[in-house]
DNA sequence: TTGATAGTGATTACCTTTTATCAATAGCCT
DNA sequence: AGGCTATTGATAAAAGGTAATCACTATCAA
């Protein structure tokens, strides 16, 4: 049979910081966050944790080129990401854009798209 | 002053390779078809002549996703890239689309962006 | 042709992110 | 409350890609 899952004050931290967020998070990102509920909680935790609610579909990646997975609630639908070039923060987008699939050249067939804009966040280019 | 660079059969073996090619190749793709004009060739020297082509800005690097850089030549202006998920090759697609600017929230500056789409290239969707 | 030295190749070291280990802790069922 | 065992946290170690090392080779100016 399946393992038996506990609920625990990790986990719990975990998921609510995944749930606060707006944009995907790294996971030093989510340690360092969810640390302040529970002040213990080791980085090793936070890389099962994330495996598990991956696993259990509640949680997907989200890679920007070049850098390491950051992770996000599956629940926010079809969107892509704004990647903030000075303070690197990463910002989801809830729009998208019509005609990609024409890029592709004839026989190609397109599953789906990711499309990462690029440049300087409100905070940062104000 | 600067280092004076000689020419060798292994750096023109690599350029070549990077010139034939269409898409972006990965350092280990370059070393594999490098290696048919000189059979000696070490992966070491790839990365070294990346790197070198690189500052000369002869060379780019393209980032797919979850994947380790791959090189193509920069003068083939703007264009963006199609992942087969079946070969794991990558394609250019020398079209853009409209609109992507329209993405970011007020406030945000985009000074440039990625669009990648995935599914399966001619040979493996055939 | 020759000599100074940039370049090469095999290998090792490295760096960053992620996973495995394992003793100790803490959920949860009875 | 008690006991079984999933979970945790600190740490070591793996994995993957890249850079450093170093003795040897090959380029190119003289």
């Amino acid at each position: 049979m399946a393992i038996e899952r506990r609920t625990t004050r990790q986990k719990e931290a975990i998921k609510a910081v995944l749930e606060e967020q707006a944009g995907p998070l790294l996971p030093d990102d989510i340690h360092r966050l969810a640390i302040k509920a529970v002040p213990s909680l080791g980085i090793a935790t936070v890389y099962r944790s994330l495996k598990n609610l991956q696993e259990e579909g509640q949680v997907c990646c989200v890679e920007i080129p070049g850098q390491p997975p950051r992770y996000e609630r599956t629940d926010k639908g079809h969107h892509h990401h704004f990647h903030c070039r000075n303070c690197g923060q990463v910002f989801d987008l809830d729009k998208c854009v019509e005609g990609l699939k024409k890029l592709a050249p004839p026989g190609f067939m397109v599953t789906d798209h990711e499309i990462i804009l690029y440049g300087f966040c409100k905070a940062c280019a104000g």
